[in-house]
DNA sequence: AGCAAATTTGCGTACCACGCAAATAATTTG
DNA sequence: CAAATTATTTGCGTGGTACGCAAATTTGCT
């Protein structure tokens, strides 16, 4: 990402990447699939970042409390000032439409990754998620990455941390706001209870 | 895709794809960025159809219903049994680890469609949508993509409708049981009501 | 029919992913 | 400590791909 920063991404080769990181080409080949894949590494990785970080969150914790304590917690290293190197990096992410793909990639394993925990959470096997733990996991990625979006645009700059959270109070007063009281007509699984 | 399902993906070639339309590769190419590109196609049209059927919902309706329609609407024609020419196809799309990528991407353009079209709905501009709108998105694409699984896999093969509206179902169901009771602390915007 | 604009096409080039097998490094085992 | 096993890195070759460019063809308009 940083060479791709310094001298736009079309001008890095695999070939480049893989002397600043004194390997063979083939052997960062062995690694990722692709340049693309390379630079959205970070990104994956803190996907991963999330759902462990739901899964150590104590019993007590209502499921709610669970998941948005996890999300602050991989966050709450960008309480302070935006680094304007990330954001140029991320700016150069969601601006080329092959990384935008391969960041979408790693978006959607934070979907996974969450979905597996609620489902975890609320007693049933990570493989069999229900649709509402789905439907959890979905929603939370979109305001993770809504909330990205507009740290990355803020002017001045801002901290990313408290966008979450504030995107993550939106979540849940607008969903309040728009659901209707549903009429438990069928019943299809296991609700997800508010507390694990 | 049908190239694909007859002789596997990796023996289909771009050349062979653009025999088969009759166009040369060029040509091809002038359309698609890649192979996996034009398999997913499909997927992409059905989420620009599914932004469209949600602008063209009576303003009469709730958000929810309207949303909850407008998926429904475009999900209609799958209320029969599944063509297993389709299934062989989605199955194909899934178990690739690029084509998955490639209909990430499309899943993604649900979510964007979504989200502006209910942003539309609640009286704000398209490009400036709410947490809450990128929230019920989110969520929605979720349990297209859960509800399009289950469907997939299940066994014996059931119609795709019914399967998606129980998930549009448990959706509210279970966001409702896990979300609390939101203190409207702070007011960063405005909130979404349930009838547009 | 005649002209302008858009589309299609061929060609050339730089690049890339990956199978395979050899070489090198790390780890286990007697 | 040495030998053997395993894992990692590497070079090479190959089939394939995306796309800029400019020419040729088709399309649409008056």
């Amino acid at each position: 990402m940083r060479l791709a920063i310094e001298r736009g991404l079309e001008n890095v080769l695999v070939e480049d990447i893989a002397a600043a990181a004194e390997v063979s080409p083939r052997t960062f080949n062995n690694y990722f699939a692709s340049k693309y894949e390379a630079i959205c590494a970070l990104t994956l990785d803190r996907s991963f970042r999330i759902g462990e970080a739901l899964r150590e969150r104590p019993a007590s914790e209502s499921l709610w409390d669970a998941v948005r304590n996890a999300v602050l917690d991989v966050y709450a290293s960008a309480s302070a000032a935006p680094d304007p190197q990330l954001i140029a990096g991320i700016r150069l992410v969601i601006s080329s439409p092959v990384l935008r793909g391969e960041y979408l990639k790693a978006l959607s394993v934070v979907q996974y990754e969450l979905a597996g925990a609620i489902t975890e959470r609320t007693g049933g096997v990570p493989a069999a998620d229900t649709f509402a733990a789905r439907a959890l996991a979905g929603a939370i990625a979109a305001v993770i990455q809504a909330a990205t979006e507009r740290w990355l645009f803020a002017d001045p700059p801002i901290a990313l941390a408290p966008v979450i959270e504030d995107a993550l109070r939106e979540l849940a007063e607008g969903m309040l706001a728009v659901l209707p009281e549903v009429v438990p007509a069928k019943n299809n699984g296991p609700p997800m209870t508010a507390s694990g």
